[in-house]
DNA sequence: GAACATACGGAACCGTGTTCCGATTAGCAA
DNA sequence: TTGCTAATCGGAACACGGTTCCGTATGTTC
């Protein structure tokens, strides 16, 4: 479904030029207005600073969803291929699993507004976390499959439920300085090992 | 400030009748409002509901947050003052604390939007963080104290750290049955035990 | 029951997201 | 180069929810 349905992630050579170069410049401007103002950045302020109406960029994103996924998807997608790399190039699938979660962390908490966004109960939100769902969960069940076969995690927490628990915890992670998303996250893998 | 700020507390005699009997049913019919469409109800709704205009509702309730505070006063308080009931009737302050914060759990899991409230970045809801904060802060401190004091957990978490971590992990709770916020609060307890 | 203060209602205003359509322009063919 | 057409654009207009404000209504007091 992710490439399938949202042109705006394969720029197709059948689109205009003046399309693709509102696209590209879409992507820069939302890319900067997320960092100045989360993701709640307002479409007019993005469409003016990119110099364009807002009905171009409903029509490169219809949903702000898809400006988000387009925006972060290179990050997204090296989280991913992190998995397997991690889990090969470290002894213990645990310490694996857990500069994995550190990287995905990582990436949620330096993200104003991301965080919060995935668990918006706004309807426009429901395609972004279904997409870092539909891209993480599986890297993140081979790392705890991987951990739990070598015994050294309960098995009995699912990946999706440990997505969901890290990415709350990433929300206000940046608020107040008494609040170490990273810590306390730290603190949940701790609760899952066994010995 | 918590009782000198906001009328709505204290049913002064001083104020008129009606004024009082409308505070009441607002009260009332913004608990049932809560329930069906979280505290994000519409202001509107609530005003219509209720019987009356949306400037009844500002003059009794200058922000979202005044009317939820005063929605949850009770069940708050009941929390607080559960904290050192717990800690006496209970031999281990570890149990104690688990079962406080189940409570508090059991309470925002069953107040739909509350948790997301908690974290929303809105203006509008920093003073109903502080008023969750402020009340239920030290209580956790206690427990925690007593916990590390008995040798039971690691001394290293601060109260609001805890307390804002399992805030967090209470958003969502209803979306998807495959996230349970009461097992993955219980992991991170868990994770913080010495043993 | 008159005068006063208090409280009420809801129209009006503002900021945002979203839709829609007339104007514009890239791409192409003659 | 010029003219045609379809893709694209821009922003006015609409929808919706929060918030403010003030003329009106009503409780209260004397």
């Amino acid at each position: 479904m992710a490439d399938s349905s949202n042109g705006p992630a394969t720029p197709s050579p059948r689109k205009r030029a003046d399309a693709r170069r509102n696209e590209q410049t879409l992507l820069e401007v939302a890319a900067a207005a997320f960092i100045a103002c989360g993701v709640d950045a307002p479409v007019r302020d993005i469409a003016a600073k990119a110099g364009v109406g807002v009905g171009t960029i409903y029509r490169h994103f219809p949903t702000r969803a898809d400006l988000v996924v387009a925006v972060y998807r290179h990050q997204v997608e090296a989280c991913v291929e992190a998995g397997p790399t991690l889990l090969a190039s470290n002894d213990s699938p645990h310490t694996a699993l857990t500069r994995w979660i550190d990287l995905f962390v990582d990436f949620l908490v330096t993200k104003h507004g991301l965080a919060e966004a995935l668990q918006s109960d706004d309807a426009t939100f429901v395609t972004l976390h279904a997409y870092f769902i539909d891209r993480l969960t599986p890297v993140c069940a081979d790392l705890l499959a991987a951990a739990a076969g070598a015994g050294e995690i309960r098995a009995d927490i699912g990946a999706f439920e440990l997505m969901f628990a890290v990415g709350n915890l990433c929300i206000g992670a940046n608020k107040d300085p008494r609040y170490d998303a990273r810590r306390v996250v730290a603190l949940l893998l701790a609760g899952l090992r066994l010995d």
